[in-house]
DNA sequence: GCCAACGTTGGC
DNA sequence: GCCAACGTTGGC
């Protein structure tokens, strides 16, 4: 009996494109995603191989929505952020023998040619379906089920 | 700029 | 361990 792979996940980053924006990561080819100071984002974040597909959504910006792709290429990364003073992800409860916050660092995938928004998510999916669409949520990182994952895919091919 | 929602902090 | 106060997020 073989051990069986586990296919590529998928799951959904969130940042503020002024902050961050899918056109820097197509800029840059691949970055740290660095900054992430939730438990539960960090849980997922942790959860995350390389392979796995991230949905890169820009909030706090008009529309918000999806704006393309990502791919997970290293997993498991300890954020250098939360030791560096300088740093506004600084995290005094933090050492290098006892990290608190690990990331990954993803490449970019794709730009789409329209944005994903956020009224047409709304209008194809349920708050079950996808997480971001819950009241009052602020989960950076959150998981997408693959039957989801179809259809957002379709979305991004009629954009 | 407003404000609802939610996570974190800290006094007790 | 409770919970009020506070800070942050993010859509609108």
């Amino acid at each position: 009996m073989s051990v069986a792979e586990s296919a590529p996940a998928n799951w959904l980053i969130k940042s503020e494109p002024t902050t961050y924006s899918i056109a820097h990561l197509a800029r840059d080819g691949q970055t740290l995603w660095d900054g992430v100071r939730n438990y539960q984002a960090r849980n997922f974040l942790q959860a995350m191989r390389p392979g796995d597909r991230a949905f890169f959504y820009h909030s706090n910006t008009q529309p918000p929505g999806i704006a393309g792709l990502a791919q997970v290429v290293t997993s498991n990364v300890v954020d250098p952020t939360q030791f560096d003073p300088q740093s506004k992800y600084f995290d005094p409860k933090a050492s290098p023998d006892r990290p608190r916050w690990y990331t990954v660092e993803v490449a970019h995938a794709a730009t789409f040619d329209q944005l994903i928004t956020l009224e047409q998510l709304r209008s194809a999916f349920s708050e079950d379906e996808l997480l971001i669409l819950r009241r009052g949520n602020r989960l950076s990182v959150t998981p997408i089920a693959p039957e989801v994952v179809d259809r957002l895919l379709a979305l991004a091919q009629d954009s």
